[in-house]
DNA sequence: AGTATTTGTTAGATCGATCTAAAAAAAGTA
DNA sequence: TACTTTTTTTAGATCGATCTAACAAATACT
């Protein structure tokens, strides 16, 4: 369960100057002392005034843990996202930080690497601090139930970039994955591939699926057959992209194109194929996902589709706002649509065959 | 002062399980319940296993709040920088995120943007939330009197990245910037590079500072003349960068080279040249700081100086950690050695003169 | 002036845990 | 069996704020 282990607690020697203290030095009652604080309307001024004295003189320092403790509220709010070095969770950590700030709340982070127990010592860990609301993107294969624990206690939850099998009943933000592996595929056909690999992320992932879906509907819409074997699962990551791309070209039909499952699979692609002696976006078109900002300064630029993290981010603080202020509407889902944004990674010159 | 305004609040509506049903469900006093959660070893199996299945079967959550109140102890830390937009404060990031994750603490995060204001009003915060230790990279020109009011809390301190004017009492993980600066200008020198930019960022920072000072440094060692008017403040941005190499390319006596202030800025510079027509690495070398990830893979790839950024955030919490749990020895210093990282926007084709 | 209303202030209980110091139970000893 | 000593358990105060509901004081209304 939840121990508190000491080694891990610090010990606070001076002692703090509590509400009382104020409230005695600016001979007032402690319940004035806090309405001040609290900035009610139903204070005369000169009381105000006697105790914001009081305060600054005796430098008081406002104790959220005890008045949270007491009034039952939150203005802590729970970020959990699988990774920081991405720079998509990156960029959406600052949207939903820049959001919440200017509201006043405090952001509680925690990653889980995509391990489904973090993820559960994590929303235990918000709970034990009464988090006010939790902005997540699940684990793959996540269960329903932990996320459903939160619920109970009427802490809103909204779900951003990967959905949840059966978590309709959550707010989610997100954006169109199957459009987006739509638009990819068809501009890499229009470009005349035929042999494209879908390359890195895993089945597990809900985006995975429904980029994977786009890619299926693209191939099937001209007419295309897929070849399964150049759909190679990954970790998202640049190594993930190296190792993909090196596997799909020992294929005896190698492919002339690849559909990175993101950005930074798909710098991990270019990678390799320099490490192969490929020029990406000559010898081979590279194709990634997201848009994060450095895929426009990539060697070459990369084509990529945009997924606004940023934007995600606000949208999932604004929607928690409102949440937390008591908007026990509908859930609500924000599907966003991406744009492709066409570089030299996938222009290939035209003096090239297929 | 701290107002905590009502609008951002949010109420819970089903009851908690407090510590005192887990205790008569299972037929113990409250204080023994509250040893079972703590793992104290004052108690006998039975009772702890009656009370363990009580909490199971109650659904018990642990209250932190509660128990910090109490107990006058944090398990909380928190962590101030400048923005996550940038790798290399996201990289830091990673790398106090995990460590003190390990250790089980819990990080609020905060960015500054540098603006003292916001700085203050964030270790306000902290204190409020009554985190148990901080780790910040200061916002230059720091005053040094709302941080001490943290020591006079017995809040422990680690600067990173960044020094304060006068804030040797504090534990400080950093990088030899000037060390890196003289790396980096030694290096465009010996390319033979006369004409040498320094671009972006501000003498604000004391990183600023000490990487102009390195700069300095080996103009001097080389017996050369250093043209202030190649140093151009800018912000650390990739924007501040594609205006810094705008500007200097003005220069009636325009330079060869350039060191961006960071990497960040390095990419910005090498997008101005590319717009002005130049190839960055054939026609002009630019250098960065930092070694962010993205760099090995810009076109071309970036010279730059690692300044292992994660591991300095590794460093700044198991120092923290330590000073959390009593260690009150004097400030320790922890200055990591930069580490040239020579790629090709730096080497020109031999066949161009200056 | 006398009552009703509004405005400003406050005492005392409370949030859910931990602390202290002391009591009860169990084990060890003579 | 009686008396320590050790182990286990507990009552009651406490952390620093907010809440409730009631109480004064000031203002408004016949």
């Amino acid at each position: 369960m939840s121990q508190a282990g000491d080694d891990i607690m610090t010990r606070k020697k001076r002692a703090r100057v509590t509400l009382e203290q104020v409230a005695n030095h600016a001979g007032v009652s402690r319940a004035t002392a806090s309405l001040v604080v609290r900035g009610s309307p139903h204070i005369s001024k000169e009381t105000r005034e006697k105790v914001l004295n009081s305060m600054k003189e005796l430098g008081y320092i406002y104790d959220r843990v005890a008045a949270n403790l007491r009034s039952q509220r939150s203005s802590t709010v729970g970020l959990i996202i699988t990774e920081i070095g991405n720079p998509f969770f990156s960029e959406l950590l600052v949207g939903v930080h820049e959001a919440l700030d200017k509201e006043g709340y405090t952001v509680i982070l925690g990653t889980t690497f995509d391990s489904p127990s973090k993820q559960d010592a994590l929303l235990s860990t918000m709970l034990e601090y009464r988090v006010g609301g939790v902005i997540m993107s699940p684990v793959p294969g996540c269960s329903v139930d932990m996320v459903e624990r939160l619920k109970q206690w009427e802490i809103p939850v909204v779900l951003v970039a990967r959905e949840m099998p059966s978590g309709e009943q959550f707010d989610y933000i997100g954006i169109d994955n199957v459009a987006g592996g739509r638009l990819v595929t068809e501009h890499l056909i229009q470009q005349g591939h035929r042999r494209i690999a879908f390359l890195g992320g895993f089945s597990g992932s809900s985006a995975w699926r429904d980029r994977k879906k786009g890619y299926c509907q693209a191939f099937h819409q001209a007419g295309l057959e897929i070849d399964e074997s150049l759909i190679i699962e990954a970790p998202a990551t640049r190594q993930g992209g190296i190792n993909a791309i090196k596997q799909a070209l020992q294929h005896p039909n190698p492919p002339t194109a690849a559909f990175g499952y993101n950005d930074i699979v798909a710098f991990g692609v270019m990678l390799g194929l320099k490490e192969a002696g490929m020029i990406p976006g000559r010898d081979f078109a590279v194709v990634g996902f997201d848009n994060i900002q450095e895929s426009s300064m990539f060697n070459p630029p990369l084509t990529t589709v945009s997924a606004f993290p940023q934007l995600i981010g606000t949208y999932a603080a604004d929607i928690l706002h409102q949440r937390m202020n008591g908007d026990a509407g509908e859930a609500k889902r924000l599907i966003l649509q991406p744009e492709l944004v066409v570089r030299e990674s996938s222009l290939l010159h035209s003096d090239h065959q297929f």
